[in-house]
DNA sequence: GTATTGCATGGTGGT
DNA sequence: CCACCATGCAATACG
């Protein structure tokens, strides 16, 4: 296992090399195990810091030994016990050894101390270079032999978070003010748990930037700094910055901290840990586990990597500390729980890529130079291994990491949005290890809003089955490493029992849908839509249970729910018609309330009836009238006479029958008024055709065409891409014939598309038409030959219409008999006579919308339309259709488009 | 027509 | 206020 790097820090520099390959040109980062993944300039290994790395990766060691037997003397070793009081040191290929043996086989390197200088190459640093002697709750300065990079410091073992909690949090001693590279702190029995950091005498490490304003470390000779930072790097920053937290609250340790705060800057800043830690909020959800004392759960904030990069807490992965020892000993090798992240719909969803928090892919992923990233080999629970595609994207003068490739193993997995994916390294080793846990319907205290996320988004109510996976209500169940199973197969979390839906959101789902469902069906069918309408709900919504038993009397069909969702009193609504469907846009809420009939009176006045709920009998009410869901006789504080039950029903079941057919009539008048209301704002030319466009055939149906709002296009929202959001502001864009936006382009395939429909029926009416005509003239002749001749049947094309010229004339006839003359016959004037005929439709949809006076485009319109209707002959009324309305639009549009062209010359003239 | 890819946008949370 | 990131969406590739 020999480096061709160095023998930083025991296996890591191994690890980075093994799993992740050296960039190129640059040696490997510091310590993997922590994070520490600062590039090295090549050929600059002397600038490494063995005190950093060895800080770090033995905090890492601290949380996460077990028992071990040291590789020299077989020796059992607890590594993460004080009690123990055993001595030990990591070593670089792997496993541990009691202090004794290693410091029998480094003696020789703990050397030269006043040598301040890392004459280390990368060669020089092998297996040999015992590093890192652990002494409890004393840190060994080392110093570096020749040719040999030397630990300067040595991280103690404290002692497991339990004894740590009560440890005192002055023992962060470190070697302010100490030059003295001979310090070699002993470590006293009895000594609290907290390590204690020597510092180096003589150097220290200061962030440089590197390309990509990477920090980079340089030792720099610190007799040369007055102001002479400290080594120690607290924990338990209560800002959460710059921290390592307290992982397991037991251990002093630094962290780098990035450009802004140097790491080696930060002595006076040496904080105790594990209070902190408690203060700052930190998830410490309580873990019952089966067989073992209750530990704190902690949000580990993993080893930062990137000095600049703070990972928020809700990528800290969660482990305790017993887990990370089990595991450890079980495997006899250290589990780097890295960070997790909560999948998301997107990352969870078929697209296959899983978006990383930018720090923590900078901080444990290999660096990345380009977007196209490069291959990750990534092992999941069950020993498969992937490989993603690690990457990123240019985003904000930022980027933003992905994970592509990811769908087989999300697959795999059986993860959901809303499920936790957690990335950690086995060490040694350095395998990327990307584990799982299932959405609990528990709410983290730390980040309720990813817990949120969690609950909401995957809808699960998981049970955690045994052992640590039985966490109660409020816990986060952190299944982050798990025992090695019975196979010996390392077990990273994964959930045994296979998702399934319980309570909340399913049965929400299906309570919108209008279904009465039990809580825990487990339709397969609705798998697809429930992701789909787990996505819509929102993540974050906190909804109600519809599938509790509380709850039964909520559940309601949809029109049920329509009907007791009120529209707000005193509100009036904006009508909208999204394919044919009309709606009514409130900008208020909707109150809860009785539902309710409206009616008109024979005087026109508007009235309400609300239908007692206890002898069923309708009472009229004002029409301003709101009542709650539940409403009876005795609540009729209008009408004293009909306040009781016994008073006698106003209506009779024929005059019911009649109000409600006359409570379809208010309403369809309401909408005439709200969408009279609405045109009010007369929409812009481009509008309309667009409007046209997009209502296309169904435009004109005769039901429609009464009701005017139907050509108002719905009230757009944000982020609406229709056609006629999508058309530029108005009068800041004309398209020209030759436009190829959107707009045009849908109007011109439509219109492409439905005269190709239009010949094919053409030719049918043909047919018929030729039948007729035979028909027609058979009669004339027969006429002609009975000396009879009629005129008015000489044109029966016309007369079917029931129109005739006059009547189309200014398109003020009744609606649905605008003539649409066009014979089908003539091809040649298909087009224009479709057009012309939808300029009628044109007018008579501005004249309905209006409601009166006609508007400049009515006006328009309608001087176009009378020269051209008098070109037109009889046909069918039924041949309007909706190739005419887009045939219209796109002639209504080419001539708005010369309108505003000579608008506009004529503005540049006066000008 | 569908899947993939790359970028843009906007909401949200942290500072 | 800003960075992050979830997600939408257009462009492109593919079958």
């Amino acid at each position: 296992m020999g480096s061709d790097i160095g023998m930083v820090n025991g296996s890591c520099v191994h690890e980075w090399k093994k799993g992740w390959g050296l960039r190129s040109g640059g040696f490997a980062q510091l310590c993997f195990k922590c994070g520490f993944m600062e590039e090295w300039k090549s050929g600059n290994l002397d600038t490494l810091s063995p005190f950093e790395s060895s800080v770090f990766c033995n905090k890492f060691h601290r949380q996460q030994t077990g028992w071990r037997e040291c590789n020299f003397c077989n020796k059992p070793i607890h590594s993460g016990c004080v009690v123990s009081k055993s001595l030990f040191e990591y070593l670089d290929f792997g496993g541990i050894g009691c202090v004794s043996c290693v410091n029998t086989s480094q003696l020789n390197m703990i050397r030269n101390t006043e040598n301040p200088k890392w004459p280390v190459s990368s060669t020089q640093n092998n297996a040999r270079d015992i590093h890192s002697a652990h002494f409890d709750s004393g840190l060994f300065m080392s110093n570096v032999d020749e040719g040999k990079l030397m630990q300067l410091c040595r991280v103690v073992e404290a002692s497991e978070s339990i004894h740590m909690s009560h440890a005192p949090i002055n023992n962060m001693i470190t070697s302010n003010g100490k030059n003295n590279p001979e310090v070699r702190p002993s470590f006293r029995e009895g000594d609290t748990g907290f390590s204690n950091v020597i510092k180096p005498p003589v150097q220290s490490l200061t962030f440089a930037t590197l390309e990509n304003n990477r920090p980079t470390w340089e030792i720099k000779n610190m007799h040369e700094s007055n102001a002479r930072p400290s080594l120690n790097m607290c924990l338990g920053n209560p800002s959460g910055n710059n921290s390592f937290p307290p992982s397991g609250g037991e251990t002093t340790d630094g962290r780098l901290e990035g450009k802004v705060s140097p790491p080696f800057h930060q002595g006076p800043r040496s904080r105790p840990i594990l209070p902190k830690l408690l203060k700052t909020g930190l998830t410490m959800n309580i873990e019952t586990e089966k067989g073992t004392l209750s530990q704190p759960r902690i949000a580990r904030p993993p080893g930062d990597g990137r000095g600049k990069n703070q990972l928020l807490p809700r990528y800290w992965p969660r482990i305790t500390d017993q887990e990370l020892e089990r595991l450890s000993g079980d495997l006899k090798s250290t589990v780097v729980p890295l960070f997790e992240k909560v999948l998301s719909a997107s990352d969870a969803g078929r697209i296959g890529r899983l978006v990383l928090p930018k720090a923590c892919a900078e901080a444990y992923f290999p660096h990345i130079t380009h977007s196209e990233g490069l291959p990750l080999r990534v092992q999941d629970v069950k020993g498969n291994e992937w490989t993603f595609q690690f990457r990123f994207w240019p985003n904000n003068n930022s980027r933003m990491y992905v994970l592509e490739g990811v769908t087989p193993c999300i697959q795999a997995m059986d993860l959901r949005a809303g499920d936790t994916v957690t990335f950690s390294r086995i060490d040694p080793g350095g395998k990327l290890v990307m584990g799982f846990r299932k959405s609990s319907n528990s709410v983290d205290t730390q980040d309720a809003s990813t817990s949120a996320h969690s609950n909401g988004g995957s809808a699960k109510g998981d049970t955690f089955s045994g052992g640590n996976e039985n966490l109660p209500s409020g816990s986060n169940c952190a299944d982050l490493l798990r025992s090695p199973n019975a196979n010996g197969e390392l077990r990273l979390n994964g959930h045994p029992e296979p998702s399934h839906l319980v309570t909340g959101a399913a049965g929400l789902l299906k309570a919108e849908n209008g279904e009465m469902t039990s809580n825990n069906s487990l339709d397969q069918k609705n798998s697809a839509l429930e992701k789909k309408r787990t996505r819509n709900i929102g993540l974050k919504s906190k909804r109600l249970l519809i599938g509790n038993d509380d709850s039964m009397e909520l559940r309601l069909t949809w029109e049920e729910a329509q009907d007791l969702l009120r529209p707000p009193p005193s509100v009036k609504p904006s009508i909208v018609t999204i394919e044919d469907q009309v709606f009514e846009e409130y900008d208020e809420p909707p109150v809860f309330g009785k539902r309710t009939i409206f009616s008109a009176s024979s005087s026109g006045a508007k009235e309400q009836w609300a239908q007692c709920d206890d002898c069923s009998k309708w009472r009229k009410l004002p029409v301003d009238a709101l009542l709650p869901p539940n409403w009876a006789c005795l609540e009729n504080v209008w009408d004293t006479s009909r306040s009781s039950c016994s008073a006698p029903d106003e209506l009779s079941s024929r005059e019911l029958e009649n109000l409600l057919k006359s409570s379809k009539d208010f309403k369809k008048r309401r909408i005439v008024e709200n969408s009279k209301l609405i045109q009010e704002h007369e929409p812009s030319g481009l509008d309309a055709l667009a409007s046209l466009a997009v209502l296309g055939e169904n435009l004109l149906g005769p039901a429609d065409s009464s009701a005017g709002a139907t050509t108002k296009h719905p009230r757009h929202r944000p982020g609406c891409s229709c056609i006629v959001c999508i058309q530029p502001p108005s009068g800041k864009g004309r398209h020209k014939p030759t436009c190829t936006c959107n707009v045009c382009t849908t109007v011109k395939r439509r219109f492409k598309t439905l005269m190709l429909r239009k010949k094919k029926r053409q030719s049918e009416r043909e047919a018929d038409a030729a039948a007729k005509k035979e028909h027609i003239h058979k009669r004339v002749e027969e006429s002609d030959t009975n000396g009879g001749a009629s005129r008015e049947v000489a044109n029966p094309l016309e007369n079917e219409g029931g129109l005739n010229k006059g009547q189309v004339e200014v398109g003020e006839s009744s609606a649905g008999k605008i003539d649409l003359n066009c014979h089908p016959n003539r091809d040649d004037l298909q087009v224009d006579n479709i057009a012309k005929l939808s300029d009628h439709i044109w007018e008579h949809i501005n004249m309905n919308q209006n409601g009166g006076p006609r508007t400049v485009n009515t006006e328009m319109q309608e001087g176009q339309h009378s020269s051209l209707v008098t070109q037109s002959n009889g046909e069918d009324t039924r041949y309007l259709s909706e190739e005419r309305c887009i045939a219209s639009t796109v002639r209504n549009k080419e001539r708005k488009d010369e309108v505003l062209n000579h608008s506009n010359e004529s503005e540049k003239n006066l000008s």
